[in-house]
DNA sequence: ACCGTGACGTGTC
DNA sequence: TGACACGCCACGG
C-alpha cells in the first residue's frame, strides 16, 4: 500500500497550483501562510510536488527572488525557461522585478 | 534511535 | 552590503 502523504503536503500543492501564470511567490509566505514553521518542508514537498507533474513548482522561489530548486527540474534551465515564457524576466538565476511579479498567498484572504 | 543533509529565513558581524 | 552562524523540521542511511 502506498504511503499516504501528510496533510500540509496537499496544502503546498494547492497554494502552489492558485499562483496565477506570470507571478510567484517564495517558501517562506507559503510556509507562513500555512503556518508550517519552517520554510524547508514547503521545500521538500514541492521537491515531491515535480514528480505529481500538475503543481506550478516553478513559481516558488527562495526570498531573494532566486531559483534555488531548478537544478531539481528535468533540466537546470527549464525552470528559467518556464518563468520567462510566462512574462517573467530571469538574469542570472534571479527574478528582476521582484515585487513586480511577486504574489502572496495572503491574496486568497481576500 | 542517532546523525547528516536539504528547492529556507532571520539575526549578527 | 555581503558573508557567516544558527534555528527550523522532515527524511534517508
Amino acid at each position: 500500500m502506498e504511503k499516504e502523504q501528510p496533510k500540509y503536503y496537499e496544502n503546498v500543492y494547492d497554494v502552489v497550483r492558485l499562483i496565477p501564470s506570470g507571478k510567484f511567490t517564495t517558501y517562506g509566505s507559503i510556509a507562513d501562510f500555512l503556518t508550517l514553521g519552517s520554510a524547508r518542508m514547503v521545500g521538500w514537498a514541492l521537491n515531491q510536488a515535480l514528480h505529481l507533474g500538475d503543481v506550478p513548482a516553478h513559481r516558488v522561489v527562495n526570498r531573494k527572488g532566486e531559483l534555488s530548486g531548478r537544478m531539481h527540474f528535468s533540466t537546470p534551465t527549464l525552470m528559467q525557461e518556464l518563468l520567462e515564457a510566462e512574462g517573467v524576466q530571469v538574469v542570472d538565476h534571479r527574478i528582476v522585478d521582484f515585487d513586480e511579479h511577486y504574489w502572496s498567498p495572503t491574496s486568497l484572504l481576500d
